[in-house]
Order: structure tokens, then C-alpha cells, then sequence
RNA sequence: GCGCCCGUAGCUCAGCCCGGAUAGAGCGUUGGCCUCCGGAGCCAAAGGUCACAGGUUCAAAUCCUGUCGGGCGCGCCA
């Protein structure tokens, strides 16, 4: 059930009605919108339909009002509507409009605040898609925290989803991860060199290469002299460090054989991706499919081909460049290099073809801030190639900085020196972590503080939020002790007197939990899961606050039995929006 | 230089999409509250030029233009 799509529905009726006796001109388009005005003087719903049809019927807002109230299709659940201010009509509803609340979420239960705004279609959500060159640090982990809950989100709006990582396991970040293993190898039988500047140097390239030395022996070893004999030199010694590598990658390959070079490289993929995804999965997030890059080799021919025949593409110096620039994009870009390798770009624009042909209607990407310049690309190419841009959103996550109460902690990636997931989450557990990842509007930088997601205090919202689930729990566990109740669900067979629900904090928690449907539909339709937490948070309060007024466990047995379903009716929108962020509901804390 | 994001209380941020009534929350600060169902709780107070300047409107934190400040991006990298 959901109070404001019944209102709404009343006001459209009102205005047909309208329409058709021609106090509104039929040709005039009306948009109703529907508040919750701040002020509960001003009721539960506002309207300003009025004033915003004022200057199109060149009448007074208020005559308008009135008019509009006239012809609104009588019902029990409004109790009042009155005209206020410049025009607005305020709508009170009836007490059993909220008790209805109750009744629905605990037979609804998991499915209370689910809406249909999505019925019928499919999204196809892509979101993390890290290199496999190392494990997920910080940073991904805002992504697939909201990834995860923007997929549950969408689910709960009625979509079908369909979560995917995209593992660019072909291209040059692969191969220079697959030599710096191979090189830290060789140190590991006992050669001595200078690692290149740009290899990988992280710990995890070490263990790589021991699980190699370990079975392989020294079956890979070449002697340090023949691996950089004419090798350019590196940075560090006036060298340019991408030539530097580059030229190392073509030794592993020369001096290994394509098979042993496989061998090498796969060891690395297979062992991060493992890693990735054993990491995700602690983190509770969790895929449909892994789709591989090199998977796209078809795709990415006849994707190509598909370009050329169109007549989007030129060649020049040597590339082929796709004419990005009559679609939108800045300039024109590459699609296939000097050297014959096509560009990541040309992968990419295969793969969103790949999605499309699927049947996927809506395709979603999460990306990383840092890669809004490259959006008005892909959409140029899938408009070339007669595909509705639209359909492709691209949800962009700034970056998150961590922070150990005031001290900012520094990043690297090159040194390696990152704060990973897994140490994000072995530190404050996943439960903070995904609360305070989602906690920010995507677009908005992140401040994560370690010290409050740890902190088991106040300051923490988290906890908060989980206190008060935990704390029903509590008064439920106490209520069969004294027994007060034999099941947790003896509401549901004898009658309620919902009535004796007068006290304020009583009805501030029925218009809260009254909202949630609307919030949720609102926060799926912006894509915006961090308006899930801010609405937990209200609703603990509005419980604590109950709490701490009204005693639950009285000898009065019908307000008793009646604040019990209140409670339960709390505990559940609180289990149901916890788990839509993927945040877990404990019984006992 | 161009493009995108951000600027709201001491700090961290909601609200902006879709204009509406006295601009909200948490933290921090100050002062209070159970012999009682879990004090990881509650109550109260102080705290604002919604970056700035114009414009549109009956009405602007919200829409438009410009300025300033912060972040990011502008590769035949991914």
C-alpha cells in the first residue's frame, strides 16, 4: 500500500472531472505534486496544484483550490481538507488511513514498500569492473557498495537485474602485471636487477610469483643478462619508463614462448580474479556474470566492420579512427592503433553492443569520476550505430578519502601503497562499510572516517540503525518470557484495537513508516540508495524516542498487543531497507 | 583554455531533478533524564548572508546567466 500514489490518484480524478465540466480547458497539462509539508499543522499531504494552475486559467490560486477540493472523490481515508496559505490544499488523513499501515507491512512483510515503477523491464548493471592487476582497494569498494545496493534498489522498483563485472583480462595492463610477476620470479630464483618503474609492486605480485616458483621450479628462469640485454633504459636512468616496459613485455614473451608466457600470465589473472572474488563475496555483493574482454573477439570484429560500413570511420596515420566528433563527442578517436591493436575503446564499444543484443532495455555503468570524459564517446558510438544513447546511463562515483579521525591517509597506487577492501573490512567489519559507502550521494566526494565506522557509540549510525532492530528483538524475546505472547505472529489472528495508538511518538512512527514506500520509489528512480539511510536513521529515532516515552510490556493487554504490532511493523521497514543496502539486521548486538 | 562534479550550521552532509509555508539531520559544544521492556538510548539549548552578483517568478537553497573557490578529466593508457 501506499498513501501518496492513492492520493494521487483522487487528485487526477478531480482534475478529470474538471476537464470535463471545462473548468480547466482540456488542452491545459496538469502535473500533480504531492508533499509532506514540514509542518504537521499543514496535515499529511500538501498540494500546490492551485497556485501552479493560477496563471494558465487566469484565476485566484485559492478559488481554484476550492474548486479542485469540490470535485476530489469522497473516501474514509481523508479526514480533512482545507485551503491555507497562498493555495495550497492540505490533506489530513483519517487515523485508519495509518492503521491500514500497520496491517499491510506485517502481511506484506519482505515485499512492503516494493512499487512496480519498473515492471517489465531489464537493466543490465555493471559495476567495480577493476583491472584484474591487483586487489580491490577503497575505492572500488564504494562502487560495489553502491552497485550492489542500486541493484537491490531497482529490484525492489520491479526491475529485472542483471549484475556484471566486466574483466578486461586482455591488453597492456595485463601484460605488465604478467611481467612484473615474471620478474619478481627471477628475483625469487636469485636474480638481481633494478624492477622497472612501472611494473606492479605490490605485495600480492610476490605472492604470484612464489605460487609460480613453488610449482614451476625454476622452469621459467632466464639469466637477469639476457632479459634486459638492449633493453631501453628505464626513467630512473633518462629512459622513458613506457618504453622501458613495453620492450620488457616482448622479452617474457620472446624469452618464455607463448606458452610458458600464458602460463605466467594466467597465474596472475586467475589468482587476482580469485581474489576479487572471494573479497566481493564477503562483502555480500555478488554477480550474475563475469563477462571476460577477451570473450569479445567476435564482437570486436564485426563491431569494426559494422563501423566501416557506415561510413564512420577514416584512417590516418597509420589508425582508424572512428568520427566520434559528428555524434557528439569532443574529437575523434581511435579505434585501431598503428601497431594493429585495436584500443580499449573499441572493446568497450563491442561490449555495449553485446549488452544491447542481449535484450537488455536499460543498460547501467558504474564508473569512477575519472571517467565522465570518456561517456560522450561510447554514447557517439552506439548513436552511429542506430542505437538509442539514452538507453545507456552512466551513474558516476567520486572517489572516497579515508581518514583516521583528522589524518588524512595518503594513497598510492604505484607504490602499491593502498588501504584494500579487505583490510577496509577486516578493520571496521562490512556492515559499516556499506552504510557509510552508500551514506553520500554518489556524485559527492566521500569522507570515510575509520575511526566513527569502528566507533561502537552514538556518533555511529550504523549502530544506530541496527540498535533499534536489535532492541525490538529484545522486547519481543522479553514478552515470551513473561508470557505475553506464544508467537510473533498472535496479532494477525485476533483483532487489533489500533485506537488505543494515540500518544504523538506513536503517530510520528506511523507517518514514517508510512513513507517508506514513497521513499523508495524516489530513491529508485534517482538511482539515489543514499536516501534509504538517511530515512533509517529517522525511522530508529522516531522508535527510540517511542521507546523511551511508552512502556511496550504493560499489564493493559489491548495497547499492549497493539504496541506490540506497531514495534514488529518498525523491525520489519527497518530489516527491509537495511537489506536493500546490504547492511544486516542483527537480532542481538 | 574547454568539459563534468561540488560550494548549505564549527565539522560531515540531506534538501536542488519536479520552485512553495518558519532551510533540516548527525557529529561536536553546553545543560539535563531510568531501582522500570537493552543508556549503542532520550530531552533541551546555542549555532545560517544556503559561496557571490544579477535575472525569471505571486514565491528561489532549488530554475537561468555570470564571477570566485575546490576536485576531476581532456592519450594510438585502461
Amino acid at each position: 500500500m501506499n498513501l501518496k500514489q492513492d492520493l494521487h490518484h483522487l487528485f487526477t480524478q478531480a482534475i478529470d472531472t474538471l476537464k470535463q465540466q471545462t473548468v480547466i480547458p482540456p488542452d491545459v497539462t496538469v502535473e500533480i505534486h504531492l508533499e509532506r509539508p514540514r509542518e504537521t499543522q499543514h496535515g499529511d499531504f500538501a498540494c500546490n496544484l492551485a497556485m501552479m494552475l493560477a496563471k494558465q486559467l487566469k484565476q485566484r490560486p485559492r478559488d481554484i483550490a476550492e474548486k479542485i477540493v469540490a470535485a476530489l472523490p469522497q473516501t474514509d481515508f481523508v479526514a480533512k481538507v482545507d485551503i491555507a496559505g497562498a493555495g495550497f490544499i492540505n490533506i489530513t488523513l483519517a487515523h485508519h488511513a495509518y492503521h491500514a499501515v500497520i496491517t499491510s507491512i506485517l502481511t506484506e512483510q519482505q515485499r512492503y514498500g516494493t512499487g512496480n515503477s519498473g515492471a517489465g523491464k531489464s537493466v543490465i548493471l555493471e559495476f567495480v569492473s577493476a583491472n584484474p592487476t591487483g586487489p580491490l582497494h577503497v575505492g572500488h569498494g564504494r562502487g560495489a557498495a553502491y552497485g550492489a545496493a542500486l541493484a537491490n534498489l531497482l529490484a525492489a522498483a520491479g526491475y529485472r537485474v542483471h549484475n556484471e563485472y566486466y574483466v578486461n583480462d586482455a591488453g597492456r595492463q595485463m601484460n605488465i602485471l604478467a611481467t612484473s610477476v615474471w620478474l619478481r620470479y627471477l628475483e625469487l630464483c636469485g636474480e638481481q636487477f633494478k624492477f622497472p618503474a612501472n611494473g606492479y609492486r605490490g605485495d600480492y605480485v610476490w605472492d604470484i610469483a612464489a605460487s609460480l616458483h613453488r610449482e614451476y621450479a625454476a622452469a621459467f628462469h632466464h639469466a637477469q643478462k639476457d632479459v634486459f640485454n638492449q633493453i631501453p633504459p628505464d626513467v630512473d636512468d633518462g629512459g622513458d619508463k613506457e618504453d622501458h616496459i613495453d620492450a620488457l613485455i616482448a622479452r617474457a614473451k620472446l624469452l618464455l614462448g607463448e606458452q610458458h608466457y600464458l602460463v605466467v600470465f594466467d597465474r596472475g589473472l586467475n589468482l587476482i580474479l580469485d581474489d576479487i572474488r572471494q573479497d566481493l563475496l564477503q562483502f555480500k555483493v555478488s554477480y550474475d556474470h563475469w563477462f571476460s574482454e577477451r570473450s569479445l573477439s567476435t564482437d570486436l570484429t564485426a563491431t569494426l566492420e559494422r563501423l566501416k560500413a557506415n561510413g564512420h570511420t577514416y584512417e590516418k596515420d597509420g589508425a582508424v579512427w572512428f568520427r566520434s566528433s559528428s555524434f557528439g563527442d569532443e574529437k575523434d578517436r581511435v579505434l585501431v592503433r598503428e601497431n594493429g591493436q585495436e584500443t580499449y575503446f573499441t572493446a568497450d564499444i563491442a561490449y555495449h553492443l553485446n549488452k544491447l543484443n542481449r535484450g537488455f532495455d536499460v543498460l547501467i555503468n558504474i564508473w569512477g569520476a575519472d571517467h565522465h570524459g570518456y561517456v560522450p564517446r561510447v554514447k557517439a558510438a552506439l548513436t552511429a550505430l542506430n542505437h538509442d544513447a539514452n538507453r545507456l546511463n552512466v551513474l558516476l562515483v567520486q572517489f572516497a578519502t579515508l581518514y583516521r579521525g583528522k589524518e588524512r591517509l595518503q594513497m598510492s597506487t604505484r607504490s602499491g601503497e593502498f588501504v584494500t577492501l579487505r583490510e577496509l573490512r577486516e578493520e571496521v567489519g562490512a556492515d559499516a562499510a556499506r552504510f557509510f559507502y552508500v551514506q553520500r550521494k554518489s556524485e559527492q566526494h566521500l569522507d570515510f572516517d575509520l575511526e566513527l565506522a569502528k566507533s561502537q557509540t552514538s556518533d555511529n549510525p550504523v549502530y544506530y540503525v541496527q540498535y533499534a532492530h536489535a532492541r525490538i528483538s529484545s522486547v519481543f524475546r522479553e514478552a515470551r518470557d513473561k508470557g505475553f505472547i506464544a508467537n510473533s505472529t498472535q496479532w494477525q489472528t485476533e483483532p487489533l484495537d489500533f485506537t488505543r495508538l494515540e500518544m504523538p511518538q506513536e503517530h510520528a512512527l506511523l507517518r514514517t513508516l508510512s513513507r517508506y514506500p514513497e521513499m523508495l520509489e524516489m530513491a529508485a528512480t534517482a538511482c539515489e540508495p543514499h536516501q534509504i539511510t538517511y530515512y533509517l536513521r529517522e525511522l530508529a529515532q522516531d522508535f527510540h524516542v517511542f521507546y523511551n516515552a511508552h512502556k511496550i510490556l504493560i499489564e493493559d493487554e489491548s495497547l499492549r498487543r497493539v504496541r506490540l504490532s506497531l514495534i514488529a511493523a518498525v523491525q520489519q521497514v527497518l530489516y527491509n531497507g537495511l537489506t536493500i543496502i546490504g547492511v544486516s539486521a542483527p537480532e542481538v548486538m
